[in-house]
DNA sequence: TCAAAAGTGTTCTTATTACACCCATGG
DNA sequence: CCATGGGTGTAATAAGAACACTTTTGA
């Protein structure tokens, strides 16, 4: 089966880490789960599992986000991969990082083995992590801010229906811009009006003790002809 | 050293794949191995090796790029990786793919004991190659098209002393516009030059049926003050 | 003198920015 | 009636697109 000496190259494990991102309460959340096994048992991490023999990475990682989340269908991004020689203290292991973004509102905790709790942490509260899994995180975010310039994944994170204040300041929390440039109102609305991509619910909030705005929710096959026609979107 | 179970994932082996880019003659080459060695053993692939136990991925990266041209201090950059399960017939193998970016004007190939001849191929007459190889080429030449729309890095592709046509030339090698909206000359060099990174060398082409162009080379210091501000580059 | 590529500006159109007031609701 | 955030348009500026002729050289 092998090359002569090909052997003891295969003695590597892989494992797929995920940084789910949720919007809420105006802030980007990273679900992030407390280790129940050695190394680094106690310690925040994110989710994470050694890739199955039979499975690819994609699937991979897919799996990890159901068996937390139970949720499917989500949006997933393959980011980087970080391969550090001393990175885990079990062995040579690679991991593949992927990203994804979740509805908070469609989240329920799932019951899984290897994760002994879980929470929803602000990018500003994230403490020192297990690993190399600060580093991953970062790398990840940067992607988000990347990715969400050049497509309007955004949506992922919102709800069935929100309102134009709900999205600028989703775009807002990913975008961190410095407070001599933020994001101006007007502006923000015509363009993303002009995309065409929203669709006017004729709601509006209840219970607000202002004027009520409002309700929108996405289209997902104009999101789509989008994405195909590879658009750019600069807030 | 392992939890209970956890030596079972210890079995796979690490790649690494490089899809150099070069220009020459007004197209985008990528030089390619073919194989010495089972399996594929005679089928053209990419330029790879088994990550090292002591090695980062980069490293591995650069240090096949080394052995094969005899280059360092390259841009390279990691794209993806790629681990369906059946990728490789000898077992469970990841392969992480960069893509690196050298001056073909640099370039002298190395004997190295791993391929028995190298070979720059045109994008446009690439074979079958061994494993996945083809499916790793499309994804680090899309990731190039992206990145040379955001960072100038066309100009690592290029001898040290250029002419405006040149540059235009690679980019609508790497670009490949549509006919019908090939880049505009005037606005290229008007775009280019306004970006203050080229300097005028003051001599002229020699040698040439018509009038003689002038010389560029490329202003690294301004290059990376532009990199660290993370402009956005459009033709 | 011819063929071949180099070099050069202006106009039009489109996108981006900056900016301030009235409106609807609940408390 | 007050506090709170929702909703709206226009003018100025900057960026991008379209477009054609003259120049220099070697053969």
């Amino acid at each position: 089966m092998f090359e002569f000496g090909e052997e003891r190259f295969f003695t590597s494990a892989i494992t797929v880490d995920n940084v789910i991102f949720g919007f809420d309460d105006g802030e980007i959340k990273i679900l992030l789960i407390k280790r129940g096994t050695t190394p680094f048992k106690g310690k925040w991490a994110l989710p994470g599992d050694f890739a199955h023999p039979d499975e690819d990475l994609d699937f991979a990682s897919a799996r990890v986000l159901k068996e937390l989340t139970g949720l499917s269908n989500v949006y997933l991004e393959q980011v980087q991969s970080f391969g550090h020689p001393n990175r885990h203290p079990d062995g040579r292991v690679i991991t593949v990082a992927y990203f994804s973004l979740i509805k908070i509102s469609d989240f329920a905790l799932q019951a899984s083995g290897w994760a002994s709790g879980a929470q929803w942490m602000s990018l500003k509260d994230i403490p020192e992590l297990a690993f190399d899994h600060n580093e991953i995180l970062d790398a990840c975010f940067s992607k988000l801010q990347r990715r969400v310039r050049v497509q309007p994944i955004g949506f992922e994170l919102l709800p069935p229906k929100f309102t134009l204040t709900d999205l600028q300041q989703l775009y807002h929390a990913i975008l961190l811009p410095p407070p001599d440039k933020s994001i101006d109102k007007r502006n923000f609305r015509k363009k993303i009006l002009a995309m065409d991509l929203l669709i006017d619910l004729n709601e509006l909030q209840e219970g607000v003790a202002h004027r009520p705005a409002k309700l929108y929710r996405f289209d997902p096959s104009k999101y789509r002809k989008l994405v195909e026609s590879g658009f750019s979107f600069e807030v």
